[in-house]
DNA sequence: GTTTGTACAAACTTTTAGAAAGTGCAACCC
DNA sequence: GGGTTGCACTTTCTAAAAGTTTGTACAAAC
């Protein structure tokens, strides 16, 4: 009998942790979902990403695009084009981070009233 | 017509995006996966989830129960004895979290190749 | 001809994460 | 009895990451 998957994300270790990282990190969700709506341009998803740096935006696409989540096109024109899509893998995944997002939007007013009571306690 | 929500990730100021980052930070995912397995002590947390320091989970668990995903049980004796566990709200959002985990694990084996391609590339 | 836009890279600064040590006591080892 | 270990953290310090700014090479709009 063998393990299903030979990747365990509570390793330390495991490159799974990293690609779970990508996924999850503070705009690699924005990045997905976004991108789940359609083609953008860098600086498009820069604004549809709300407080991104172009660095930070440029190095998450890198890395999502390296993990075989992200398409990025490019023309060598002047001025440069660079179009970004997902991947049939990423709008796979992509779908359950918009599950999460909505689940999270949902649940807002729960947390707000949460996080009144926690603080009220101290 | 209204919108089903007033809770957007996508602005800056929006405190889901917060609560987002809670739970799918680096540390939270891990946690509140390691949470919907049953309940545990700090330290006996510590060790399930590979890699985090003491600062970190304390921080990560302190938002997450401040957010009301995480209830959190002490018992005041010496030495002290401290039980997390997940709320029911909790349990539910651990869900989606273990979802997205097992997904990326078994798209590992395409990460991989995916990574061997481009970094050949360049 | 000055500003604006493109898609970044590099240099520099600020924020955050991680490592190390401290707490106060009790239970175990020898 | 003396030293070590474990508990659940907090505080302090340093290393790493995020964010800001500047530069690029041109082209189109004002």
């Amino acid at each position: 009998m063998e393990e299903q998957f030979l990747f365990d994300v509570f390793a330390q270790r495991c490159p799974s942790r990293a690609t779970l990282e990508h996924l999850t990190g503070k705009w690699g969700t924005l990045a997905m979902v976004a991108l789940h709506e359609g083609t953008f341009r860098f600086n498009q998803l820069r604004r549809r990403v709300d407080g991104v740096s172009e660095k930070m935006l440029a190095q998450t696409l890198q890395a999502l695009e390296r993990d075989g989540f992200v398409h990025r096109e490019a023309q060598a024109t002047i001025p440069p084009k660079v179009e970004y899509s997902l991947t049939e893998r990423g709008r796979h995944t992509a779908e359950l981070l918009i599950g999460l997002i909505q689940d999270v939007e949902s649940q807002m007013p729960d947390v707000m009233a949460a996080r009144e009571r926690y603080d009220a306690a101290r």
